[in-house]
DNA sequence: TTATACGTACGAATTTTTTCGTATGTTTAC
DNA sequence: GTAAACATACGAAAAAATTCGTACGTATAA
């Protein structure tokens, strides 16, 4: 069952972000890093890994007998997706009024902010 | 029941979102709205609304048989909230990826570009 | 070899969210 | 006055998302 374009969960979108972050992981990776932020049973994070790939979001090595799960598709790609649906929804579509409130909202580093102008340069 | 902080679901989202641009609303222009995206009955809105003033999400005014809705807390605010928790769960927390994320995205224009440096400027 | 630890499979219970039917009351147009 | 249109109240079905127990297999250390 591969069903493209199906927004993740929240719980997915967790798992996605420990991916993310360590690239492909097995399930007692996942779940020791998962169970930082919250309670949640071996079983539980391994039933949502195994729907992942199932839905096409995950697929897993199976080679060993603890299985490594790796995202399918893109980081960026599927961030950019999730940020659009975001935006939509939120700010009606406005990337003007997302970034503003996101300079708003949380002090940037000076060198971030330096990052954030060299990009707009060069849309201009 | 008043329970702050939490976050508004999928769907009490698009009538936040219904609110937030029109201002205060009866169920049945609410629901108009929303069926121009997708079906929905009238009192699957009227419930959704009901619940939204049990959680604290909204209030109404039931002085006039058309009860009108209002939401509550200030717009900026919840997008302020709901941008964050974003942000923290798909770019770690990071302004400056958001950003460059969003820019990259789609195509803002030149005003909207000017509008976001001005901004800038002022933050630095 | 055997007990303990650790792995996956997977159905199903639980919780949350969404949707709607039915009851019932009020307004409006004739 | 009365039928049709339209309003809210609210329980509960339906759907979606989350959580977990139990069964069972494999590695490992004593």
């Amino acid at each position: 069952m591969k069903n493209k374009d199906v927004e993740p969960t929240k719980s997915e979108v967790e798992i996605l972000s420990v991916l993310w972050k360590n690239g492909g992981s097995t399930v007692r990776f996942v779940n020791d890093e998962l169970n930082k932020e919250r309670p949640i049973k071996y079983t539980s994070t391994l039933k949502l890994m195994q729907v992942m790939v199932d839905k096409g979001i995950l697929y897993r090595d199976k080679s060993k007998m603890q299985h490594v799960y790796y995202v399918v598709e893109e980081e960026a790609k599927t961030k950019k997706h999730l940020l659009d649906k975001f935006m939509d929804r939120i700010f009606d579509g406005s990337v003007k009024d997302l970034v503003i409130q996101a300079l708003g909202n949380k002090k940037a580093s000076k060198d971030e902010l330096l990052k954030i102008k060299e990009i707009l340069d060069k849309l201009e």
